[in-house]
DNA sequence: CTGAAAGCGCTTACAG
DNA sequence: CTGAAAGCGCTTACAG
């Protein structure tokens, strides 16, 4: 067999090997498995032609036979365009490759169905839990009765979510509160509000009751200033242009996440308004888009890296087997820069 | 056995299920499978036992048994926390979740020895191809053997690289050229030019490269017009304003990323300095960020779905069998806003 | 329509 | 130090 052929990429298992070195399947998987009961010149013949043949065994086949697990979490996220998600599963990636962790990626956007085809797989993968980022959607009788069941399986962790259920463990940011919170604060100078938000996730409803709330406690009615667009930061500039004159100069605006900050920016600067003396603008999530915009955008920061590096602890912990808590949660905080 | 333990969270396997239903293993695999050849009445009763315990088959296991694949596909990406690799990865994902594959992903970033961590492991997982998102480095040898090597196992799609080596499929976008001549143009209206660059991938190369080579063919010299910064916007910002004036104000920048160019852009408009008609910047990506500043960013698209979608398209092709060519190319186009 | 048996690619007691 | 055998959780010819 000539060298060209050995490196052909024919499939090659454990039988082939210990035919091929004239030993026993056993042996061959001892030399594998750095059994210290090799002779040496068994091993030696062994591992030539494992590299001969460059065989690599199959991890699929070690794990069922050891019954072990493959290590593998499952990741359903919302959307990877958005960079809040990147982050996150980045986040979450490299904390877990850390710990000997591999990732299945499911992306599903708000398609409750595909997320539950997505959850059902990783499963049926045999996964040792899955995380689910900005990604809980109620089935169409309005419950999470697809979460529930899957939590039967393994242990379902949450990330900007709240479900209480058995096996299932919520780590989510007190959005409501940090708007809430900001509300007031711009309230000591400004009356004219506005908030924009992209999407209905567990995480962007906290923001906009925490708007509608902070608003009725100043006194102030929320009809009308609250409005949804479309993801884009043109989107965030037209709807903000719309109302602009329908609402007698807002001067207090508050999005759901940077982009659409930047898209409120741009349509202020175009009106020749000044920011922040003119209007406050302040976005959400801290990303780098902030310090994209001149001015620089004041954000909410809704401590994404710690909300995962306690989900990935929490995690470890119950794979573990000890147990945490149901619910965690995270306060963000006001990062202040030029636009209030 | 009462229902609470019923739910209970035991590991059932085939045999459990057929013990309790009181039939053989093969035919509780025959429902599971839906074969035709099940009465009813047996088919019911199994399937009662089978809801009873959420039972779910191992895929593993049945793949095992059928000598099918796990329709894995590996993702090797260089960084998600840059929103072009996380629309590289998402483009991916759903492209192939539509198909039929599942997503292992790994970011590895520069480091070569993660990256040849993580290959291999894709590969003892038996995935059906790896797939490279601009995280092609070489080894401390200078060469790409751990690719050559790994290609022996599975097909190896790259994007954004060039290896030339069987089983391995390269698509990249023409970065050289795109800024080659976006020097060219550039060169109507201006002479001082600059580059900011921060990642020493394969595309990065290339556009500085380009850089390099579009200014000597209008008879400049690029020497100490070339930068590397970090990341982030401030870094640009930093580093265009250390060389302003040394430099005798510089009146044209392309930047290897939108990020880097939003950085220049804010140091720009901090001196007053008039945008397009003082200086021109372009980005690279035409990602949002180009819609997030005011002036609107001038960028270089990229191609990036188009280069995903052709990836996704030939290693269909080579999954069903078929040869496809080994270098594939895409071309970039100059997206003019409000910057140039 | 149903079950016993062999097999997928591995590992590891158990003998020798 | 080495091999034959049983087992991981499945599927599917082969008999009946």
């Amino acid at each position: 067999m000539d060298k060209q052929q050995k490196n052909k990429s024919v499939k090659m298992n454990i039988y082939n090997i210990a035919n091929e070195a004239g030993v026993s399947i056993a042996t061959v998987s001892r030399v594998l498995n750095n059994s210290p009961s090799v002779s040496a010149k068994t091993k030696e013949k062994v591992l030539s032609v494992i590299g001969n043949y460059n065989y690599v065994p199959s991890a699929i086949a070690q794990n069922l036979s050891l019954r072990t697990s493959g290590n593998l979490i499952g990741i359903v996220c919302y959307n990877l365009q958005d960079l809040y998600y990147a982050t996150a599963v980045s986040l979450l990636e490299s904390s877990l490759r850390k710990r000997g962790h591999h990732i299945i990626l499911s992306c599903t956007g708000e398609d409750y169905l595909q997320k539950q085809k997505s959850i059902e797989m990783l499963i049926t993968k045999q996964v040792d839990a899955v995380i689910l980022i900005g990604s809980v959607f109620l089935d169409e009788y309005g419950n999470n009765a697809y979460l529930v069941n899957a939590a039967k399986h393994c242990p379902l962790v949450i990330i900007n979510g709240k479900v209480r259920s058995e096996n299932i463990y919520s780590f989510y940011c007190d959005d409501f509160t940090a708007v809430r919170e900001c509300v007031h604060k711009m309230y000591q100078k400004h009356r004219n509000f506005l908030f924009l938000y992209d999407a209905d996730t567990y995480s962007g409803n906290l923001k906009l009751t925490g708007f509608q709330e902070g608003m009725k406690e100043c006194g102030l009615d929320p009809t009308g200033r609250t409005l949804r667009c479309d993801p884009t930061p043109e989107s965030a500039a037209v709807r903000f242009d719309e109302i602009y004159d329908t609402l007698k100069k807002i001067d207090a605006v508050i999005t759901a996440n940077d982009v659409l900050a930047a898209g409120v920016l741009n349509a202020a600067l175009r009106r020749n308004l000044k920011v922040p003396e003119d209007i406050s603008i302040v976005g959400y999530n801290n990303s780098i888009i902030t310090q994209c915009t001149t001015p620089h955008l004041s954000s909410i920061d809704n401590g994404l890296e710690q909300l995962c590096n306690m989900a990935v602890e929490g995690l470890t912990k119950l794979l573990h087997g000890e147990s945490i808590e149901g619910i965690t949660m995270v306060s963000p905080h006001l990062v202040l820069r030029d636009t209030m």
